[in-house]
DNA sequence: GTCCAGGGCCTAC
DNA sequence: GTAGGCCATGGA
């Protein structure tokens, strides 16, 4: 039996499917996932509002923005400075890389982009991940302090492990399929919002429950 | 007032 | 290679 296959049954069982990430383009995703670096959803969705109201939901848009305006602009999402700076960081690479073509850029080997990815300041694991899988659309498993928490809590995880072990988990024990990994982080986010507040565990918290009682059968 | 949120960088040891 | 400090806003 696969665990991991299983416990994710059991949560679309649960939850049903949440079609994710919440963004209307591809570059939006990136910028959301920038923006949410430790920071509530909920703030994010503020900054991400005053963007739009000012047309700077593009990589030329956020490059003819002064730092300064572009600060007070994502202000509401925390972090706001170094944030203003990443997001810039990410637009200027893709502009003199691949003419600012997100397509160009994830054209090439999952890998390839992701250790470009990897290699701009402010983008760690989890957000290239992230970008790699919800604006790529390219088979790369996003964890995130909630799987940590949650599978944890299952018994699955110790706590030791670091980033990769985890993500390589995942990647070897699921087929690789790119609904199946955005489903998936998107279900234990869900799934964590709802019953896994306090951390790093809340005593009694039914949250390892909640998916092991909704079985199929 | 305290804790927390869909991390990541830098520095010291 | 890793533990600890730092970045900052807004809601519970």
């Amino acid at each position: 039996m696969n665990n991991l296959l299983d416990i994710y049954q059991r949560l679309t069982n649960h939850y049903g499917t949440r079609n994710w990430w919440p963004a209307e383009t591809p570059f939006e995703v990136i910028v959301g996932a920038i923006l949410t670096q430790n920071t509530n959803w909920k703030n994010v969705e503020t900054a991400i509002f005053n963007l739009r109201q000012k047309n700077a939901l593009t990589t030329d848009a956020i490059l003819q923005l002064d730092l300064e305006t572009l600060e007070q602009l994502i202000r509401p999402s925390g972090f706001f400075r170094q944030k203003a700076q990443r997001l810039q960081l990410f637009c200027l690479y893709l502009q003199d890389h691949y003419a600012g073509s997100l397509d160009a850029l994830f054209a090439q080997k999952l890998d390839l982009v992701r250790d470009e990815l990897l290699r701009l300041k402010g983008i760690g694991p989890e957000t290239a991940d992230a970008i790699l899988l919800y604006a790529g659309r390219l088979p790369s498993f996003v964890v995130d302090a909630y799987t940590n928490r949650l599978f944890g809590r299952l018994g699955i995880l110790s706590g030791d492990e670091k980033y990769a072990d985890v993500r390589d988990l995942f990647m070897s024990q699921l087929p690789k399929d790119i609904q199946l990994y955005s489903e998936y982080h998107a279900l234990i986010i869900n799934h964590c919002k709802q019953f896994c507040r306090k951390k790093p565990l809340c005593p009694g918290c039914p949250c390892a429950d909640i998916c092991l009682e909704k079985q199929p059968n």
